[in-house]
DNA sequence: TTGACTTGTCACCGCATGGTGACTAATGAT
DNA sequence: ATCATTAGTCACCATGCGGTGACAAGTCAA
């Protein structure tokens, strides 16, 4: 007789695996059972169907890089930094994060096309993350009249796009978003783009 | 008896009308074929498959902005303005061309996903469109020495990203990028990066 | 040994998809 | 009037999907 533990590992290991393999395109029950070598009928028993599985999975990875590896470990030094600098260097390593994540760039893909429970689960993590960070600079607001919100929007978006993008493009604006030369020179883009921005106003 | 050209109008139509209202999810041969209320197989016929009547309905419209819509009709007059100023006003513009396109918003979260031959021309138009605005200001670049590809790359990423995802979120990294209120804010925060980007090195 | 329960297998259902072949009916040229 | 062509209808196919019910086999308690 199978084991059960053992066979629930197999179907959360799997979804994975298929979204690694075939993306979301081809994701669903059958795929997923067959990818898991394992029938489809004990994923409805053991989670409930797709999208309780997708909550067991969310829940059981880590998707969402942390403020400590953004801040390169030391979040503390980047409140002593000029703003501008530490949300530009806050910025490349957090697309750098992004770039070594297959899976989590599936997901925010996902994410364009319709939402589902791993996408929530992926949107509410950065959330929240994007709270606590925020909330680390909060107090240093006043220092310029610039709105880091709507600035830290667009930048976050570019990133988002341009992960996305890479997935199955290798130029954008004549660019090449895939390479590692083609990304330094957006980050080093990035960087000027948040020195040069808040050095109008004072610095800290 | 039908009428040949008036039924290949209907089916041109039905693929705007398909895509607005369900989005590329739902799009294909069957469903195409009861939108525009004619019998799928008069699609292979007259287009030979989806793939050809894509390339028909990309060849009929005009899902991309010009760029005298960017330029507020007056090109020349940008190309005197100081370069910060001029691209973030025409970034600004590039914006607001495409919140007005949800059909372009559309063909371009597909373009995220999956290559088709309507994607294909739209990318082709964009392309050819990007090297002419360029060139616009090609001379100037020795205006500076950021590197104006990079940032218009990101800031032209931002710009999708944020189109695309406000076809079904409303906020995003705690803004509203939906509402006229949150993209004043956007475009108030793009032009600012811009003008003190630029500003840093020499303006003409 | 009996009987309840669990794990897994299998066959099946309804439905939608992309795609094709056979047909009807109207048109127009000879 | 005849006959080929054309526009459009319809039935059908194989395939894949999500989902379910029935059942075999193995496990454990009474």
């Amino acid at each position: 007789m199978g084991n059960k533990e053992q066979t629930q590992q197999k179907i959360l290991m799997a979804v994975g695996e298929l979204l690694a393999k075939d993306g979301f395109k081809k994701f669903g029950v059958n795929a997923l059972a067959r990818q898991a070598g394992v029938d489809k009928v004990l994923i409805y028993r053991y989670f409930g169907g797709l999208p309780g599985l997708l909550r067991s999975f969310g829940e059981s990875a880590d998707f969402w890089p942390t403020l400590d590896e953004i801040a390169n470990g030391n979040l503390q030094e980047f409140r002593h930094k000029p703003l501008g600098e530490a949300v530009g260097e806050l910025l490349v390593n957090f697309a750098r994060a992004l770039r070594k994540r297959p899976l989590t760039r599936e997901i925010m893909a996902w994410e364009m096309l319709e939402p589902n429970e791993l996408t929530t689960i992926l949107a509410e993590t950065r959330e929240e993350w994007a709270q606590r960070l925020f909330a680390t600079f909060s107090a240093r607001l006043t220092e310029t009249d610039l709105d880091l919100l709507a600035i830290t929007a667009l930048l976050g978006a570019a990133i988002n796009y341009l992960i996305i993008r890479g997935r199955n493009t290798q130029i954008f604006n004549l660019l090449e978003i895939n390479s590692d030369a083609g990304w330094k020179r957006l980050e080093e883009s990035l960087l000027q783009l948040c020195r040069n921005c808040f050095a109008g106003t004072a610095d800290g």
